[in-house]
DNA sequence: CGGCGTGATGTTATCGATAACCTAAATTGA
DNA sequence: TCAATTTAGGTTATCGATAACATCACGCCG
């Protein structure tokens, strides 16, 4: 790609080459320059070559591919034409320079690995092209990661961020608020978003869930969520979880609260350790990845019987969820309309039709399936 | 984002401006531009701006930033500290207008619902970050999207692209090879690559799981996968389950080979309708998206012994074909390498470390279990 | 001791587009 | 009918960095 400027061929001319014409032979620079054309392949046309060929300005090329409207259909088809012949493609590098402003969209999620994210990246994709493109970044978890991230972005001058996320290092916040890029972030609302904000809280749905099993006679809840290290979903939830139990006048049991690595082997090895531990329970709440799915899929391998034996509730629930035997009672996410959403407001703020801060609750939904018993 | 130049305010001078300085009150000009300056926020700082305040000249800020062993220690201080002070953040945008060289790496495929590109992705991500910014389109399936999505990339002037596909329009070969840049194609290994391939031959797999199948008994076997068109891998498969049956010489049977949509309720209905079909059918091979999986829980479902009643394979292996019961036989591909070998591929082909052609084939697995019976 | 590489830094022109301003012709309207 | 406005398009300077070349001060060596 990178291609040398070799002698100035064909390239910038250095006040010298001007200056002082006669210090070197005129016919044979000529010749070196066709060489090296040839070797660099054909030059990429630019907007004066196409304007040159349709008898217009650079500035009327400009403006039939911005907004058509604005010039004579006829001199709009000698235009069409050129940039057939010449096979010129706009170079947005130039443009957003120029203009002080990229189509570019960036986004910033924990990890790819998670299906949950990718539901969202989704939304936001299917938003936002073809008018902008979308760049990603992933923070592998850590508050480090995402500032790397957002410097990276910053610097790409992009003309929007979406962070899926929440907890953010104070310096991201200023640099984000500095740099006065139109900012979402997803996921867990609680704290005071940077600009914009949509989501559902992670606190409530876990709090609902727990309160729903409560509603159905379980008593002894186990609760089971990712490390809840700079994790504020998996923080929320708990808190959730604890304040559901607390306004039942439950007692909070520190040793049916685990915290399990992803996977689907973890959520069965959590499930395990909780049945075959020194409490009895009665249900297991498992939120993230696909503890719960795990649970499940261990519990049939082993007989115990679900619901009668131990009860299984999860969260972010998805079709695998949904087509299990028993089906798993779940909290479903709008995750996709998040996206959507973020996308849009984004877009809405980029194109100034909209300002001041937001924050969009989409909420959440229980689901009710075989997995828990329906008292 | 976009700040309107108003009063030529800290921004561009005219012509005009230099040449009449007599034509409005000048002193009134500097308060209007204080005020505007006030409005707009403080202007973001220039390379220029450091070095004034470090002492030096920009070009020595542009090598210390990119370069900083060939600068002087005790400049190099001077810098960091201006750029500290003065909150300044490269403009890559100008930076790669200047150097014709861009650090994006544009990235398309088929869709980001489907887990298996994302591990690939995952893959890329982690090898090219923090070198170069990842830029991802999806082509929604289609060969028009994946074109529209390879304009836009190459208007973004990205100095390398990954296709998660092998089979495109003549125009975007022809657009790649044009603007010559880097590019490698994942997946399907088959066809011509544009420039540089990496994957596995979707055909051979196919025909490694069927023959694998025939060697442990089983000859009444049916096939599921995805939609073939538009999509090169299926018909790939389809093509490596008929040439191992032919090369066993059992009769194909058309009765036996059918499309499914993706999703766990579509594998499973596929499943039903072969077993209840016609013809009988002694194993199932589902390949593509989650069908298998479907299949295994709809056997489950309906308490069809598997594999007595009926074996059932899949492709794509994942943790979870690995945990239902019983797990799935599978073809393991090695999504995430791929990813990483592709983007490896890319970052020194940019870096003019490799040239020419290249096809890299990781192979695949076949990786036997309890869903279908041992010879 | 003079010439000459070498290493650190400065100068200039340029990358390819667009904002802001400008002009001339066409159109309107009173 | 002729000034006022609109329309279509041209001109110029600029966005913020970097490539290429220029320079200048050393130190080294024959």
């Amino acid at each position: 790609m990178k291609i040398k400027r070799a002698e100035n061929v064909g390239g910038r001319r250095t006040k010298r080459d001007r200056a002082a014409p006669g210090n070197r032979s005129l016919g044979n620079d000529k010749v070196i320059a066709e060489a090296a054309i040839k070797v660099a392949g054909r030059r990429e046309a630019r907007m004066e070559d196409v304007a040159k060929l349709a008898g217009v300005s650079a500035m009327t090329v400009s403006r039939a591919l911005r907004n058509p409207a604005i010039v004579t259909p006829d001199t709009l088809e000698r235009i069409e034409q050129a940039i057939e012949t010449t096979g010129y493609l706009p170079n947005r590098i130039a443009g957003s320079l120029s203009s002080r402003r990229t189509n570019v969209i960036g986004l910033i999620v924990p990890s790819l690995r998670n299906a949950v994210f990718v539901e969202t990246i989704q939304g936001v994709a299917d938003v936002l092209s073809p008018q902008f493109d979308l760049m990603i970044a992933h923070s592998g978890y850590s508050l480090k990661g995402e500032e790397a991230a957002v410097l990276a972005f910053l610097s790409q001058r992009v003309c929007g961020i979406i962070l899926h996320n929440t907890k953010h290092t104070p310096r991201v916040r200023r640099l984000i608020r500095e740099a006065a890029v139109p900012c979402v972030e997803t996921g867990n609302l609680g704290s005071a978003p940077i600009e914009m904000a949509v989501g559902f809280s992670n606190r409530k749905a876990a709090c609902a869930m727990t309160e729903h099993l409560i509603g159905q006679g379980y008593r002894r809840i186990g609760f089971v969520s990712l490390p809840l290290k700079e994790n504020d979903r998996a923080f929320e939830r708990r808190a959730g979880y604890v304040e559901a139990l607390e306004g039942h006048h439950i007692k909070v049991d520190p040793l049916l609260m685990l915290e399990a690595r992803p996977g689907l082997v973890s959520g069965g090895e959590a499930l395990v350790n909780l049945v075959e531990g020194r409490r009895k329970v009665d249900a297991v709440f498992l939120t993230g990845d696909v503890l719960a799915t795990g649970a499940l899929l261990e519990a049939n391998r082993r007989g115990w019987k679900v619901p009668d034996h131990i009860a299984i509730a999860g969260s972010d629930d998805d079709e695998l969820q949904e087509n299990v035997s028993p089906p798993l009672t779940s909290i479903r996410f709008p995750r996709y309309e998040i996206g959507r959403r973020a996308a849009s407001m984004v877009m809405d703020r980029v194109a100034g039709r909209s300002s001041g801060s937001a924050i969009l609750d989409l909420g959440f939904e229980i689901i009710q399936r075989g997995s828990t018993k329906v008292r």
